[in-house]
DNA sequence: GCGAGCATGCGCATCGGGGTCCCGGCAGAG
DNA sequence: CTCTGCCGGGACCCCGATGCGCATGCTCGC
């Protein structure tokens, strides 16, 4: 993993329909030897897959709700099983557990042809040990925010 | 935008390297036909692009930070500068105009060789406008992510 | 109501480009 | 000196890309 790789990953990251000529040419490189690296941090691990990235109207234009959630405990069976819950649950995006107040916060994606009220419901009744749960909406996404 | 193409967006999305013969046979095509089917969603706009997946571990270990921000009043102008100068900060991965108590929430990664501190001076210094700044540290990342 | 014409989308065939693999060369370490 | 790791170059083959003919379904005019 040196400085070569590295660019190759940033490019992959930008791009992943990057030939392997032009990724030689970018990094100093012939064709087959950009390639052969390209194998070797798919092999590795560094490289996990190659993803289609979709426009919001091909995802149903979803918008993004942060819920914080506190579990009624903190022992590690009653964690394990919300988390095990979540792993399940598609609408949820991503989960993070927190410092601080909240112990975890989960980012839903809500299609904009779904009601709230009906995502609230399945997630509280799918996910167990919740003890409490804030919903924070968002009005827009300006960057990123898959 | 029938049923086939929402499929084919789908199975993309999980894995752009399926080949024309993969995706013919999940969703009942031909390989040619199914080709053409993503070749015009690409030309649609429906799929903006194809990026690689990385590793944690390629990516410098990044944790991530969530900084609710809220701005010194919320006229049009000091709004519109503050997003301006976001859109130039490589540290935020993803930026949300909230509604609620705080006004923006950004999602910062924050590589492990960085300290926090490093980044919380140079975001404040680069964004204007800023009345209050809260972070909220992760402790790990379940699920997603990116 | 009915038939002709056109548009749409399919499968099949073909062609070119890039992925894939092997080989020979070279530099650095032991 | 030899061995190892990595490079460049070339051959082969599969996949992406495109043109062609055909079926189906819709429209429009009679």
């Amino acid at each position: 993993m040196d400085r070569i790789d590295r660019k190759i990953l940033d490019l992959l990251a930008g791009d992943s329909r990057l030939t392997g000529e032009q990724l030689g040419e970018r990094v100093g490189l012939s064709p087959s030897a950009a390639h052969r690296r390209v194998k070797a941090l798919e092999e590795s691990g560094a490289i996990l897959g190659y993803r289609a990235r979709l426009s919001n109207a091909a995802r149903g234009n979803p918008s993004t709700v942060f819920v914080h959630v506190t579990l009624t405990d903190q022992r590690q069976a009653t964690m394990l099983a919300f988390e095990k819950a979540l792993a399940q649950t598609p609408l949820v995006a991503e989960t993070y557990l927190m410092s601080g107040e909240s112990d975890y916060l989960l980012k839903v994606l809500v299609r904009s042809d779904d009601s709230y009220e009906r995502i609230h419901r399945e997630i509280l009744s799918a996910l167990p040990g919740v003890q409490r749960l804030v919903s924070q909406f968002t009005i827009r996404t300006l960057n990123g925010g898959e």
